[in-house]
Order: structure tokens, then sequence, then C-alpha cells
DNA sequence: CGGTTTTGACCCGCGC
DNA sequence: GCGCGGGTCAAAACCG
């Protein structure tokens, strides 16, 4: 507006004046009209009537005609002079628009400029974020593997005499905890000769619980691979166990790496030869009053079906923690014994594990592993008076535990390990720690409490029932070396020589409760004795118990990674259960996990990881919550009632 | 409405 | 090739 004023009285100077002229004339005009109208205005009932009428009589009067032509004429002349005041007033306003948008768009490109700066800063500042983390991780890595590399170190240094093979082993996995069981490459020509001296040592414990378990903690090594593992504080017991062939997408990265690795180094053969299409179950008997036990996970029911010589339906769950996990469980009632419930696992979490599933998680991998691992060859291994039992048939699997067919008919091309915790009052405690709603009164009927961890070649079947694990054996098994201090121990129904890891776990308790070496001393010289040698001469299993403190803390680190393991399981539930069994005191407050169960250690990984993990449970998980053990929450049954209770229910009414 | 369970059908492997 | 059994799929029903 003030361009087009400007313009038109810089370019019509003289239309200009004659314009101002006009509108002076104009103003005293229409002053003149005002006053006269207000004089002579009452006929007009408005202002603008008054106008007009001085207009009309302006005209009709003579005297008014000048005044009014000039009016006319200056409104003429500035609709004559509009023209050329619009065109000016167009360039004028493109040219100020041209310049507006210039002006614009400068301010925007600098404004983006800035921004773009900025933006810069920040990457560089996300950028200098960045690498001062991945220093931080390296140097923490770092820091973490020298720890660990110098426990294992400062446990060595005794054992090496024992083992230099079992060294090279432990040095190799030093990175790694692991909680597999049956993975320790072992030298079958030597093991008949060795076993009663290194039993004696309790070396065997050592080796086999290292190779047992393969929860893993990689440190440094693999910074890609491990990281699943760390990031894990619980491992899965089932991820643990899996053999990198059998589940190519669902084992971890890192322990089938290692375990390849291990596999390679000394079992390779063995293992590879077995492990290739076979896929590791784990059998778990328990007592359950409740229709399912709670393990902890999230599953999915997606089939039932009646399995031949069962009238009880078998169901199938699927792992739902995750969508893509490949771990699948089967649910079923054991027609001799509806009371116990038979879950059988398969397959590997591929992701990480509420603290209430690992217990369960760890065992079954632990087992799933030494299926895996001792699967060519006859093995078993005591963990913490757990037997694993791995023998190798080249014929059939056998499963002491499992009499029913329908449950003891694994496929042939999934060997299967049965933890039987039914029968033993220990295993009772167990099914306590598994099932609230379990009746120890129920199942306390022997005596003896059995953990035994069996896994023939073709089917390798862990039971565990109510803190009864049974291992089925086969006579072979005993040949094998020390592991089996436990090995030998067949606590629940097989008909091989067993020991009662009943014995051996309830003295092994009393002493951790009476916390008086002495009583501990025997009961794992007993349980020695009884695993050394078939006649189960208890003295010389005392002895070399007694001799061995890697033995105990062998038993507490199975006992830890097949009760509760941890998570809370013994902990808490122990302790809550301190008036029964008086386990749970044990373990909680007698024993000292870090102690029993020191850092991974090229001597016992089972030790390491045992400890670590139950470091991580403990600290974790409430003593008494969790997980594994409360009733409805044992291994088998899911956090969620619907999914873990489903094959409860569905057991129930079955 | 989303997730889970139910349940019949289908697929596959194995033995005869 | 056939039958059997185990295991899985997927639509419908159910449940919170």
């Amino acid at each position: 507006m003030l361009t087009f004023s400007t313009i038109r009285i810089g370019t019509l100077k003289s239309r200009t004046q004659k314009a101002s002229k006009q509108a002076r004339e104009r103003e005293r005009v229409d002053v003149r009209a005002m006053e006269f109208g207000a004089a002579s205005g009452r006929s007009g009932g408005g202002h603008g009537g008054g106008v007009v009428k001085d207009e009309k009589r302006n005209e009709s009067s003579g005297g008014g005609d000048d005044e009014s032509r000039r009016q006319d004429e200056a409104v003429d002349h500035n609709k004559v002079a509009d023209p050329v005041t619009i065109t000016a007033t167009s360039m004028v306003e493109t040219t100020a628009s041209i310049a507006s948008t210039k002006n614009e768009k400068v301010g925007e490109l600098e404004s983006a400029m800035a921004e773009m700066s900025e933006v810069r800063e920040e990457n560089q500042r996300l950028k200098t974020c960045l690498d001062r983390i991945l220093k931080d991780y390296r140097s923490l890595q770092m820091q973490f593997q020298d720890i660990v590399q110098a426990q294992q170190e400062t446990k060595r240094s005794p054992d090496k005499e024992n083992n230099d093979i079992n060294d090279q082993e432990l040095t190799e996995e030093s990175e790694l905890v692991s909680l597999s069981l049956g993975r320790v490459p072992r030298n079958p020509k030597s093991e008949d000769q060795t076993r009663v001296s290194k039993e004696l040592k309790g070396e065997e414990f050592k080796e086999e619980l290292s190779l047992g378990l393969d929860c893993k903690f990689e440190t440094t090594k693999s910074g890609g691979t491990g990281s699943t593992t760390e990031n894990l504080p619980i491992p899965s017991p089932t991820n643990c166990s899996e053999v990198p062939k059998e589940e190519a997408g669902e084992t971890w990265p890192p322990s089938n790496v290692l375990k390849t690795l291990r596999d390679n180094n000394g079992d390779a053969d063995e293992v590879s030869k077995q492990n290739p299409a076979k896929r590791a179950r784990v059998c778990v008997r328990a007592r359950c009053d409740t229709p399912t036990m709670n393990d902890g996970c999230q599953w999915r029911k997606y089939g039932q079906k009646i399995a031949k010589g069962n009238p009880c339906p078998r169901a199938y769950y699927r792992c739902t923690v995750a969508p893509s996990c490949p771990v699948r469980k089967q649910v079923q009632r054991w027609v001799e014994d509806m009371s116990i419930l038979i879950t059988t696992y398969e397959g590997t979490h591929n992701h990480p594990l509420p603290l209430s599933a690992t217990a369960i998680a760890s065992t079954t991998s632990a087992a799933a592993s030494m299926l895996l691992s001792g699967s060519s060859t006859s093995r078993s291994t005591d963990l913490n008076g757990l037997n694993f039992y791995l023998s190798d048939n080249g014929s059939k699997a056998q499963q002491y535990y499992l009499s029913n067919p329908a449950l003891s008919s694994p496929s042939p091309s999934h060997p299967t390990i049965t933890l039987d915790l039914t029968s033993n009052p220990a295993v009772s405690q167990f099914g306590r720690l598994i099932n609230p709603n379990y009746n120890p009164s129920r199942f306390s009927s022997s005596s003896t409490t059995s953990l035994n961890f069996s896994t023939s070649s073709q089917s390798n079947g862990l039971s565990w029932s109510n803190g009864f694990l049974s291992y089925g054996t086969q006579p072979q098994s005993y040949n094998n070396n020390n592991r089996n201090i436990l090995s030998n121990i067949n606590l629940g129904k097989s008909q091989q020589p067993i020991m009662e890891i009943n014995n051996i776990f309830q003295s092994y308790l009393q002493k951790n409760i009476t916390s008086t070496p002495s009583s501990q001393a025997q009961v794992q010289a007993q349980a020695q004795a009884q695993h050394s040698l078939p006649d189960h001469t208890i003295a010389a299993a005392t002895k070399a118990i007694t001799a061995d403190p890697t033995f105990q803390s062998a038993l507490a680190a199975a006992l830890t990674s097949i009760i509760g393991n941890g998570s809370s399981g013994i902990g808490g539930t122990l302790s809550g259960n301190q008036g029964q069994v008086g386990v749970g005191e044990n373990l909680s407050q007698n024993m000292k996990w870090g102690e029993l169960f020191p850092p991974p250690t090229s001597t016992s990984k089972v030790n390491g990881c045992g400890s670590s993990f139950l470091s991580k449970t403990s600290t974790t998980a409430p003593s008494t919550s969790s997980l594994m053990f409360h009733p409805p929450s044992l291994p088998f049954a899911s956090s969620k009632s619907a999914s873990a209770s489903p094959d409860n229910n569905r057991d129930n009414t079955n």
C-alpha cells in the first residue's frame, strides 16, 4: 500500500496535486453539506439522507454545480489514473514479492543449514557416546575375563596334577561358565582305569559338571555371540543343553560354538556321531497334585492326543515367551501313577528366560547336553548327588524310570533324558519345590532319594519327579568313569547298580544343615563309594568324597541346577521348606553357594555355573517367591495360569 | 477384541 | 502299499 501511494505521488505529481486540491475541496463540500444537512436536515432521517438531499439540492440549485462537477472530475480523475497505478503497483508488488520470497527462501536455507549443523553435531555427539560405551563395554569384558581367568588359574593349580587334559579343556572354555552336563571330553580308554582314582579325587565330578551344564557366560572372546548369554541373567536350561546340530536356529550360538569347539577337541567324534540328527529331549517326572507344573515359562497348547497305551491324553505345548521360540513340551500323566506328571521338553529357548524358568531350563539343558555329549558312550555324571547317566547303546534307548510305554517311547530320532523326581524322599522335597501342593507324605514312602540323570544313547531319559531325579542308565554306564559317582547311583527304579542318591543327598543335606564337615564328608564318602564301586563300598566313597572338596561343590551345583537352581528355587522354596526336609535350610543357610560353587573355573565348570547362577538368582529373586518349584510353577507349569495350567487342568481332568 | 483352548483333520515316519 | 501312531495345523469355540 505504501508503495502504491508513493508511486502515485511520485509519478503523477500534477494529478496528485489536482487530486489533493479536489480532495480538499471535497472535504470542504462535505463539511458544508454536513453543516447544511445538520441545519436543515430534519426531513432526512439519517446522515446519508441528508447528503443525498444535499446532492439533489445542489443539482437542482445552480450555485452548487461547480463543486459538484469538480467532485465528479476528481472522481473521474481517479478513475482514469487507476489503470496506470495498477500496472505500476503490480510491478512493484511482483518485485517486492520476489524479494520477499528470496528473503524467505534465504532464511529457510539458513535455518536448514543451522539445523543441519545441529544434526551433525548431534550425530557426532552420539558417535562419541557410542564410542565411549563400546570402550567401556570392552574394558568391562576384559576385566571380567581377567577375573575369570584368575579364578580358574587359582583353582587349577591344585588340580593340575590330576588332569592336564581337563585343564586344557577348561582353559579353552575358561571364558565361559558352563553348566552343561556330559559334554566334557573324556578319554574313553582311560576312564575305567582312572575311574576309581579320579572318583576319589573328585575330579570326575568336576569334569562331568563342567561338561554337563552348558549354560555359559561368555566374558569376552566372541563379542557377538557371547552377548546373548551375557545378557541373560539366568541361563536357560534348554538353551544350554542343546546341541548345535540339533536345532540350528534354536540353539544359542555361543554355547553351541563352544560345544562344537569342545567336541572337536575332545569328544567331538562321539558327540558328532550321535548328535547329528538327533534332537535331545528331557523328560521330567514329578509328582504333581496340580494339573500342571509351573516351570516359569509361558506355554500355549497347540494339540492334544491320546497316546497309545495311556488313557491320559498327551498335551502339546509351545513356548510363547518369544514368538519364534522353538521349545516345545509334552505333558502327560503317568498311567501307573496318575499323581506323576511327565513333562518332556524339546528344543532350546532363543530368548531370555524368567527367573522362575531358569532352574528347570538349566537342569534340562544339562541333561540334554549330557545326552548329546555322552550319547556315544555310556557315561554317568553326578551333579550334586544327581546322577546324569549317559549310556550309549547303539541299540535302543532305555529309560529306566519310564515304565509307561507311551511315555518311555520317545521317537528313535529323539534321544531323551529322564529326570525322575517321584520316588525318593529327597525327590519328594523336590516335588514340593516344584509343586507347592505336593504332599510330601504321599511320596515320602521311600527312605532313599535318588537323583538320577540317565541317558541312553537311544533314549535318554531324565526323569524329574518330585525331587527325585532319576537318570535311567544302562549297566554299561557303570563302566564310565568317575562322573558317575552318581551315575552308578540309580536311586529309583533302575535295575542297574544304583547309587542311592537319596542317601547321599539327604546326608549331604544333613551335613549342610548341621554344617558339620564330618557329616558331610561321610555322606559324600558314602555316595562316592557307591558310585565308584558297584559294591558301593561306602568307606571308599567317603574317603574319596572327603578328599575332594569339589564333590561337595558339585553336589551343591547339581542340586541347585536341578532343584531350583537357582533361581529363587533353592533359596526361597527350600528355605521355605526348611522344616520338612531341611534341604532348603541347608542349601540356603548352611551352604554358601559362592563357596560351594566357586566361580567358573577350570576345575569345575558346573560349580562356576552354579555359583553364578545361584548368585544371580538369589539376588534377583526373592527366596520364596519364585519360581520353579512353587506348586503352580514348576518347570512345567508356565507362569501364565492359562498356558501352564491347561496342561495341569487337562491332566487333572484326564 | 485378543489370546488361548479345543478338536478334528492332515502330514509324516515307521513297521509290516 | 497300507495301516498305525506321533506330531502338527487350523478353524471354531471359549475366556477374560
